[in-house]
RNA sequence: CGGGGUGUGGCGCAGCUUGGUAGCGCACUCGCUUUGGGAGCGAGGGGCCGUGGGUUCAAAUCCCGCCACCCCGACCA
């Protein structure tokens, strides 16, 4: 059977796409750009939500709940938001079978709505940080939709924080950069991300600074896998955000937004995906072991049945196949397109000595190992190939990052990769030079690798590449 | 919006140049044999050929119009 599944750069998308259908994770849905997620593609975003969801909770954050219908007026109240917003909105002008006096948005982005609400909860200095998270569905009318990537409608956790200080709002929304994303991203999804400031022009609508995450896919081009905002006093202006602070005087909150959304389940696949389909990291894993029963025989159900049991109750995720009237290859080859870490293989003829064989989804190896020994030799594969993925994929995005001297070169090292290069030598003008060349700036970072306060801070590095 | 392309069973496609009333692979149903790496053989079910008109004895095929979708570019979590 024909398989177009090496990711060469051009061909790169339909790989991806090929991988996602073959693995069952998405199909595309009636109305242009809408996702239909399947059952084993949401057990990944459910991995994901929970994740995500401790670290912001961590973060001091709450869960809340706000409409998806927004008043066309509240986005016009800031003008950079609303500007920037406006191409991609679905407005509703009909309810109830008649024309509405004022039509409706479905939410693109929350901040107006929130910042309504925020206005009249924030009264007092001793009412802030309020520190607010919704996990919702957005619609964006995107020009150029694909799956996971940029959907139409697409899930995510938007967080709406306010504050007393710009120091405190700054400090919040890197603190969530780091401490939920960025760990997130690393740990869980095993995906190495360059953490930095967005420039002016890749600015949030409506934002004084932007901060972002990127990752390298495997065509060498950028996917931004979540974003943290300082929106400065600009959305509590326009909805009047404001308290008495302890002097008693009248003062405009700092407000903050950071948002990421089922693309990071896109930035799985397409980060560690291989030719055999997904690869996904174990501590991500809905499924980290896959108990399999290769072929019926004295005990050998009962025998796996156990083992299975005891991983289980180890606290590992674990999975059972004794469907022993499907031809095994059948069974391995879907267990490997749904990319489980560790498949571990129970048939008569290893059990004649006493072991079972464990095959890793990371190399496709495969060892035989004694009965007794396997739950414990399970977990350490586990930990082994989280940091494995890990480390492959920062050293793919190592080999192709080149650091430059000009934007000729940059454009030239984009064609594979990513290209560092001083942003002094690109400022407003070369970023757009570079624009026109399909290459962006995706973020600036300090020499040092740490993110910068402003991008007029000197010595600051530019990383520039394709993206998503 | 600019530039390419495609519409034919659930999915992927051939057939169109040179009109003769639709075929292949996968999937599905049934039977037997298989089952340690995507099974084999046999028998079946399923199609207003995107749409409207025209030419013709006859149109998936030729001509004109319309519609939809896909890819590349501008937008983006």
């Amino acid at each position: 059977m024909a398989r177009v599944l090496t990711p060469q750069a051009d061909d790169f998308p339909r790989w991806y796409q090929d991988v996602i259908a073959k693995a069952e994770l998405a199909d595309n849905g009636p109305v242009r750009g809408t996702m239909v997620i399947r059952p084993t593609g949401y057990a990944i975003w459910e991995r994901v939500q929970s994740e995500m969801d401790d670290r912001i909770k961590a973060a001091g954050a709450r869960n809340a709940y706000f409409p998806l219908f927004i008043p066309e007026s509240y986005l016009r109240r800031e003008a950079e938001h609303v500007e920037g917003f406006s191409p991609e909105l679905a407005v509703v002008t009909h309810g109830g079978g008649k024309q509405l006096e004022e039509p409706i948005v479905v939410r693109p982005t929350s901040e107006t709505v929130i910042g309504e609400f925020m206005a009249k909860w924030v009264q007092s200095y001793r009412d802030l940080p309020l520190l607010l998270n919704q996990w919702a569905n957005a619609v964006r009318w995107e020009l150029r939709p694909r799956l996971f990537l940029r959907t139409s409608e697409f899930l995510w956790q938007e967080g709406h924080t306010a504050h007393a200080t710009e120091a405190d709002a700054r400090g919040y929304a890197r603190r969530i950069l780091h401490e939920a994303y960025e760990d997130l991203m690393v740990n869980v999804l095993g995906i190495p991300v360059l953490v930095g400031r967005k420039t002016a022009a890749e600015r949030f609508a409506g934002a004084t600074n932007t901060y972002t995450l990127e990752a390298m896919m495997r065509d060498g081009k950028a996917l931004q896998m979540g974003t943290s905002h300082e929106l400065g006093q600009n959305f509590a202006r326009a909805f009047d955000i404001d308290f008495l602070d302890a002097a008693g005087q009248r003062q405009l909150a700092f407000t903050t937004s950071w948002g990421s959304s089922t693309r990071m389940v896109g930035g799985v696949i397409m980060c560690h995906g291989d030719d055999n389909g997904l690869r996904l990291p174990p501590r991500l894993a809905p499924v980290q072991v896959y108990v399999m029963v290769v072929k019926a025989g004295d005990g050998v159900i009962e025998t796996a049945r156990k083992l299975h049991d005891e991983l289980r109750d180890a606290g590992v995720r674990v999975d059972f196949d004794d469907r022993v009237d499907t031809p095994f290859g059948r069974r391995a080859v879907d267990a490997e397109l749904k990319g489980y870490p560790v498949r571990i293989e129970v048939g008569p003829r290893d059990l004649a000595t006493g072991d079972v064989v464990l095959a890793r989804r990371f190399d496709g190896s495969k060892t035989s190992v004694s009965l007794n020994a396997a739950a414990a030799t399970v977990r350490d594969i586990l930990e082994a190939d989280q940091q494995a993925l890990h480390d492959q994929a920062l050293r793919f995005r190592q080999e192709r990052t080149v650091d430059v001297e000009s934007l000729v070169e940059a454009v030239d090292a984009a064609a594979t990769g990513w290209a560092r290069l001083p942003w002094s030598l690109v400022g407003v003008a070369g970023e757009r030079e570079l624009n026109a060349q399909g290459v962006t700036v995706r973020c600036l970072v300090r020499a040092d690798g740490s993110v910068p306060d402003s991008e007029d801070e000197p010595d600051l590095i530019a990383c520039v590449s394709r993206a998503y």
